[in-house]
RNA sequence: GCCCUGGUGGUGGAAUUGGUAGACACGCAGGACUUAAAAUCCUGUGACCAUUGCGGUCGUGCGGGUUCAAGUCCCGCCCGGGGUACCA
């Protein structure tokens, strides 16, 4: 998966790093602690995970990286951090956990580079792999590498390729809300036709199909009888079928991408440009696979009330697939057999339709426009339909439109009413067709104020002199047989009424669309497909995995084909010409998490053992720009799964966090305009100066190493500094992370310098996983110092380990359990933060101790080896245990050790804390009372008044109501 | 516009169900140790007033409200971040 950062290649090799210097004081050897348990973890396959029936299991997954050229940077490593404490903290209480973690590999960065420099992508990905497991390998995670998966690997595209002819071979079934495989439905058409099948099929597919295929010949609605089907042709057979696969190929208008040389999905494209790369795009109509995915909109709605998700992501998905509930009403056309069938949210609302709005590529433009309109309707259809995409949305204020002379009928009433045709009006969402409202809608509202069309108020509530009024609340007025309603029963009843008089029917419109699956690239995965006679077969299972060949230019054919048309023989083994589209960056990671239960697995995509032991994800990590891609794909891909009985879980992912994004904290020095001065931040008012972005790792707390900066570029080699206190400030400003502003930090220097597991702590430290924050190095220095206290309390002054056998004392217990209770609830929670500052008061509480005690130091390594795992296993072996400490026991808290015989009440007067009181907590609230009101203190703040009321909250706080 | 978030010291943040606002850490100031530096340790650190001592007032974006008690709940605003849009 993508990050969204974008950092450029920035391999800082040969970098000039002013602030890593060798530490003089080397008495907790991280260096050296960290290299060898990382190795012991490689020798002893210490996080190599199997089935294992007698213990409970535990799925914590990642989304796995796309392996970019420019590593990882620090706020890469955020959720993994977090990710990898849990698992370690199921592990030691007893679970089994799967945690694993792989690579989505295929994408466009690595083509484009490949276009530019000639590089193989697989060779370019090789490398950046290599380079993301090294920078992981150093912070010490816990994953059971074994289980790798590379999007990439023949071996893993095998069941890409194989789900996608899955999904090829199904349909969905509306009534059983169920995917079925094709045979059930061609036996259904061979046994009765197509009437009867409730089917999610293409919209208007009879058209398309019978334009293609002049034999077919279905009655208007597309409805043919089991003998017409019987006597089809292979070739027509196929053609309808494809309309109901649920991998199907259409001509439809998709997003093409020029510079890209591809189709783009919907979550692919922002505002008119490629989200990668920030190229145009436009609209195109052209032949490409699709995912019916439109098919599961209900259930993957459906499917967000069970799953733990946060609110703003559900919404977000919630939002994607739109879902709005309506009619669709029958308008007739005046003076002809026509019908006019629009989509409206507001059935309510049609006494106040006083004009009707056609898409400019609605059928019925070219049809009912009238003589004397046609030459001003051509016009205006010849400016709408070459407008671009991103021209309309830069000019959504420009109202257009023009009158086509037709009018319908209101089927209620026989009123007519003029149809207009205009371009704010979309053809791909309901029918193409709307009745405007002006009085209730603000888009036909503008309509009719700059064409000087009628306005009329059906809901009373508003002000329609001065804008329309669209709040769904309100009663009805003007409207025949709904006056007199509330907005909300008034919807019923004309659903009720247009039902019954056949005008039309209450639906359901969903904005999501069907999933364009196809990409003209080269880095995918090639389809499972090949033309016979210009008709779609797929392979046979047994001939996969289709592997991605090899070519000579990673560039489309001179005649505009994919580049996969540039491979020598292409073919099947029968000759049939193969796909040339491949697939595009989501097919993979679509059910990634499903293979790594079984990853090795050559005859089948996961065994059914491997599925049923670990079913679903329990907690899956990672970013909330997939919410409307990548995560609502698998949750589609899962359910097809489900439905075809692998998957055993209707939804994936049980519980997802978004971790924050982390954004980058640029550093700034003020030059005096024209010089080669700089002048310290709080000076800079008295001169006139120029801000410049300087290298973070040269900032430190904000105080700049000028003698590093004068080293940093030729030209500042003199560079004179006007200094506050004699030091230079520098200013910072919170920006994205990025080579060019000079403030990306990676996790290797921090690493050299403090270490995997005071950078582990530190990322943690840092707030909340899932708040956006700026990375600020100043601050790691006091996660540096604590762990090297905690290191101290297992050392005498020569660095020697010395570790009392002697009984605890009270105090000691109270410490480390209060620690054990904390830490578990807060990590039960994801409340990593607060854990780490726990571990801090609990080390500070027993350096102030003195304790050096086996049995507390004992538990509180324990305690904080998932956050801290290399510091922790070598105290845990010099605590005299021979094997890791992943095998060990979470400590739990004895609440014996917390009982506390007093309380210190805060005592306040009309809620205002004054003093505190000591008072044994077996104290009735009546005898906390009179204790109150009897101190010393309480006379004052009294002032000889009485008391008018006195609260008391056991072991809480005493209030004095005066 | 709509939807989702968030707003607490100089800084990152804590306060889990309404119950001692500012835990923990950074930074800063002062001190100890040291020839010096690093490292370590100690003290102070929300603002304002008072300061000889006691102390007092204000304070969680703004304005109201509920409550014995509000960062937390309710109403109305303001600002930041994210998503989304002629979706009828």
């Amino acid at each position: 998966m993508d990050f969204p950062y974008s950092v450029d290649f920035s391999t800082f090799a040969g970098s000039f790093f002013p602030l890593i210097k060798p530490l003089t004081t080397m008495d907790y050897n991280f260096p050296e602690i960290e290299k060898k348990w990382q190795q012991f973890w490689v020798d002893h396959k210490t996080y190599k995970t199997e089935i294992d029936p007698s213990r409970p299991k535990y799925y914590v997954l990642d989304m796995f990286p796309y392996p970019s050229g420019a590593g990882l940077h620090v706020g890469h490593p955020l959720g993994y951090i977090a990710s990898d404490i849990y698992s370690r903290y199921k592990r030691l209480n007893g679970y089994n956990v799967l945690h694993p973690m792989g690579f989505d590999a295929y994408g466009l960065p690595a083509e484009q580079y490949a276009i530019q420099t000639g590089t193989h992508p697989a060779v370019t990905t090789e490398k950046n792999i290599a380079r993301y497991r090294e920078q992981m390998d150093q912070i010490g995670f816990s994953y059971d590498w074994d289980r790798q998966v590379r999007t990439c690997d023949p071996s893993y595209y095998h069941w890409t390729q194989w789900t996608f002819i899955q999904l090829f071979n199904h349909w969905y079934n509306r009534t059983t809300q169920k995917a079925e495989p094709v045979e059930t439905l061609i036996k259904r058409f061979s046994e009765a036709g197509n009437k009867d099948v409730n089917a999610a099929v293409t919209p208007e597919w009879h058209k398309e199909t019978a334009r293609k295929d002049p034999s077919f010949t279905a009655s208007p609605d597309g409805v043919f009888t089991a003998r017409e089907w019987n006597g089809f042709s292979e070739r027509t057979r196929r053609e309808i079928l494809m309309n109901y696969r649920l991998a199907y190929q259409s001509d439809a208008v998709v997003n093409w991408c020029g510079e890209l040389g591809t189709v783009l999905a919907n979550d692919e494209v922002a505002n008119g440009f490629s989200v990668r790369g920030g190229h145009p795009v436009e609209r195109k109509l052209m032949r490409q696979w699709f995912l019916r995915i439109t098919a599961y909109a209900q259930r993957l709605l459906d499917g967000l009330e069970k799953v733990d998700f946060s609110e703003s992501l559900k919404e977000m998905q919630r939002n994607w697939i739109g879902r709005s509930e309506g009619a669709e009403i029958l308008f007739p056309i005046k003076d002809t057999s026509l019908t006019l069938n629009i989509f409206t949210t507001r059935p309510d609302t049609i006494f106040g339709a006083t004009f009707m709005v056609l898409a400019p590529e609605h059928e019925l433009v070219g049809r009912i426009t009238s003589p004397d309109c046609k030459d001003a309707v051509e016009t205006y259809l010849h400016e709408a339909l070459n407008r671009s995409e991103r021209e309309r949305m830069a000019e959504v204020k420009k109202i257009t439109g023009e009158f086509t002379g037709a009018y319908c009928l209101n089927p209620f009433n026989g009123t007519p009413i003029p149809i207009w045709v205009a371009d704010y009006v979309l053809a791909g969402y309901g029918t193409g067709a709307i009745m405007a409202v002006p009085a209730h809608d603000s888009r036909d509202y503008d309509f009719a104020r700059h064409f000087s069309l009628p306005i009329v108020e059906v809901v009373s509530g508003g002000d329609i002199s001065r804008e329309s009024y669209d709040a769904k609340e309100g009663v009805l007025v003007n409207s025949d047989f709904l006056n007199g309603l509330d907005v909300k029963e008034a919807i019923k009843a004309a659903i009720r009424r247009i039902d019954e008089a056949g005008i039309g029917k209450g639906t359901v419109n969903y904005r999501l669309r069907d999933a364009i699956f196809s990409r003209q690239r080269y880095w995918g995965e090639p389809f499972p497909v090949y033309y016979k006679e210009g008709i779609v077969y797929t392979l046979d299972e047994k001939e996969l995995p289709l592997c991605l060949p090899e070519i000579d230019a990673y560039l489309p054919t001179e005649t505009g084909e994919p580049p996969l048309a540039r491979a020598k023989n292409w073919k099947t083994l029968e000759g049939y010409p193969l796909e040339t589209n491949t697939m595009p960056g989501f097919a993979g990671s679509s059910g990634y998490y499903l293979r790594y239960m079984d990853p090795h697995n050559n005859h089948e995509y996961f065994s059914s053992e491997a599925v049923n032991y670990w079913q679903d994800v329990d907690l899956y990590i990672g970013g909330d720009e997939h919410a409307t891609g990548h995560l609502i794909y698998s949750r589609f891909w899962n359910k097809f799964l489900y439905d075809t009985g692998l998957s055993v879980k209707d939804e994936p992912y049980k519980k997802l966090i978004n971790q924050g994004k982390i954004q980058g904290r640029s550093s700034i020095v003020y030059r005096v305009k024209g010089t080669n001065t700089f002048v310290s931040k709080g000076l800079k008012e008295q001169y006139e100066t120029l801000p410049m972005h300087v290298d973070v790792n040269m900032v430190s707390n904000d105080i700049l190493d000028t003698e590093a900066f004068r080293k940093w570029r030729p030209d500042l080699a003199g560079a004179e500094f006007i200094l506050e206190e004699g030091r230079y400030h520098c200013d910072y400003a919170l920006e994205k992370m990025s080579k060019s502003l000079y403030n990306v930090v990676n996790p290797d220097q921090l690493i050299e310098k403090y270490g995997a597991d005071t950078f582990r702590l530190y990322e943690m430290f840092l707030g909340p996983l899932e708040q956006s924050k700026p990375w600020d190095t100043n601050g790691i220095e006091g996660v540096f110092r604590f762990i090297r206290k905690f290191w101290r309390l297992f050392h005498d002054a020569e660095n020697h380990f010395r570790v009392s056998d002697e009984l605890p004392t009270t105090a000691e217990l109270r410490s480390l359990h209060r620690t054990i209770k904390k830490v578990r609830e807060d990590i039960e929670r994801l409340s990593f933060n607060t854990a780490v500052s726990a571990f801090m008061i609990c080390v500070n509480e027993l350096s102030e101790l003195k304790c050096n005690k086996r049995a507390i130091l004992t538990d509180l390594v324990v305690l904080i080896s998932p956050y801290a795992p290399h510091i922790a296993e070598e105290l845990w072996s010099l605590l005299g245990h021979d094997s890791s400490i992943n095998g060990a026991t979470y400590p739990s808290f004895n609440p014996e050790y917390l009982k506390e015989t007093t309380f210190g009440y805060p005592v306040s007067f009309n809620g205002k804390t004054r003093f505190k009181l000591e008072l044994p907590l077996k104290m009735t609230p009546a005898e906390v009372e009179t204790a109150a009101l009897n101190a010393d203190e309480s006379q004052k703040w009294l002032e000889g008044k009485k008391p008018r009321k006195v609260i008391v909250v056991p072991g809480k706080i005493i209030n004095i109501v005066r």
